[in-house]
RNA sequence: GCGAAUGUAGCUCAGUGGUUAGAGUACCAGAUUGUGGAUCUGGGCGUCGCGGGUUCAAAUCCCGUCAUUCGCCCCA
């Protein structure tokens, strides 16, 4: 027969890298905890609907990457491609952000689906920790934000990172500059590169961060959206900076910074890391004042990010920073033949109430490859049942470390591993 | 969606038209009948990604296809 393989761009993991997960998603915990913000966990699948309207029908997430299905009743489902949409519907749906209400600060831990060409850093599943805060335009939440992006990367011990921070500004001052941007972009049309031609109508914005060389050249002369924000816009951003320095958490202005997503207002930030590839976005997000209104809410301010996992673990891998994992288990039973199986299986057990993590031989190989197999495992001890131990009631205790051994009672073997450990 | 590289043993790879396709490592057995890091001996390593074509002869050359990887694009 023919082996399955995964789905493209999809990966298993599993021990020792699923310890690493698991390292990575206790400290975001203990982060969040810190933080005051508990945990949401939303359905993979929502509505198309959601994502079009939420992340917009203009961006290439919706244009080209989704994973996009008829379900059996004929409903156009979608697997999410990011977190924030799916947040803010459960919040509207569960009436979270009625005014009034205290401010719902949220995270999240799970996998995201994108249709993309996989490569270094980008799958088509992939994991993505975020945070979502609902319910004021206060520049502090959006430092507060930024620090616990800042805060996580800094615990994980990685460093040459780089926090790049831009305002978009709003509702009121981003169509007036939008403007301006398509009038001097419309003018060099023909100097830009294919696709930002295109963008001259649909969202001039994202010109700005294009990387063709000719369109960096061209850009040098546009208009900047950070000298075109209105008073409360450039206040904002001020304070936002204001706020971010007095806790010391460092970062660069970069006018040109323009998000994939369109719902983006006031604050843009990015967090990118010298330890990647061609893709070195570790994690990115911003305020989205409009957001929720936009999928039926109050209207409501919000900020957020989103921060890749694996790009993440690629990261403390070249940085050499990925904790040394303990694998493996404590104890590994060795019954020498078939007949003290039955009394080995018991102090299995024993082991086990014990909370001491153990398992058994259940094939039938002479001893040497035991004690090679419990090696491989990562086993401290071998426990060792033959027909003496059974006579004696005490099975041989082998402290495969320092390759000594003693006859230990059956009564005192818990403890006796526990005592040597 | 575009471009490039790679695909041979479980793993890392050699093998550019000529016997029965190799090495290292890992694995199994024995030397050591109840004791793991070394050594020695022996053992199975295989649809050479898949399909077609050229040829007396293809892992090798050609075409197609699939997969993986890297880059573009985009993003986490």
């Amino acid at each position: 027969m023919e082996k399955i393989s995964a789905v493209k761009g999809m990966q298993d993991i599993f021990q020792p890298e699923s310890g690493l997960w698991q390292y990575i998603e206790s400290l975001i915990r203990d982060e969040m905890s810190a933080f005051a913000y508990g945990e949401i966990r939303t359905p993979i699948l929502e509505k198309t609907e959601l994502f079009v309207r939420g992340v917009g029908d203009a961006t290439d997430i919706v244009k080209k990457e989704m994973y996009t299905f008829s379900d059996k009743g004929g409903r156009s489902v979608t697997m999410r491609p990011e977190g924030t949409a799916p947040v803010v519907r459960a919040m509207n749906e569960h009436g979270l952000l009625t005014s009034g209400d205290p401010i719902s600060k949220y995270y999240y831990i799970g996998p995201m689906f994108r249709y993309e060409r996989p490569q270094k850093g980008r799958l088509r599943q992939f994991h993505q920790f975020g945070v979502e805060c609902c319910g004021s335009e206060s520049p502090y939440i959006d430092a507060e934000v930024i620090q616990i992006l800042y805060n996580v990367l800094t615990k994980l011990k990685l460093s040459d990172i780089s926090v790049r921070l831009n305002s978009l500004g709003c509702a009121e001052c981003r169509p007036v500059f939008r403007q301006s941007a398509e009038k001097y972009f419309s003018g060099i049309k023909d100097k830009l590169c294919p696709e930002c031609a295109e963008r001259i109508t649909i969202n001039p914005l994202r010109i700005y961060d294009c990387k063709t060389p000719s369109c960096k050249e061209n850009i040098a002369g546009a208009p900047v959206i950070l000298e075109h924000l209105c008073a409360g816009c450039k206040d904002h951003f001020n304070e936002v900076k204001y706020a971010l320095n007095s806790i010391k958490v460092p970062f660069v202005t970069d006018a040109l910074l323009v998000r994939g997503l369109d719902y983006y207002t006031r604050t843009a930030f990015e967090v990118t890391s010298k330890h990647l590839g061609a893709q070195d976005a570790l994690g990115g997000g911003g305020r989205y004042d409009g957001l929720i209104s936009e999928l039926g809410g109050p209207k409501t301010p919000a900020a957020g990010f989103g921060m890749g996992i694996e790009r993440v673990i690629i990261a403390m891998k070249n940085q050499n920073v990925a904790p040394e994992l303990k694998t493996g288990c404590t104890a590994y039973i060795v019954p020498l033949t078939k007949n003290e199986a039955g009394y080995a299986f018991k102090l299995l057990d024993i082991l086990r109430k014990a909370n001491i993590s153990s398992q058994m031989a259940v094939s039938e190989k002479k001893a040497g490859a035991h004690f090679k197999d419990a090696e491989k495992t990562g086993a401290d001890f071998a426990v060792i049942v033959g027909e003496d131990e059974i006579k004696n009631g005490a099975p041989t205790v082998k402290d495969l470390r320092k390759r000594t051994q003693q006859s230990v009672s059956e009564t005192e073997l818990a403890n006796y591993i526990a005592r040597n450990l």
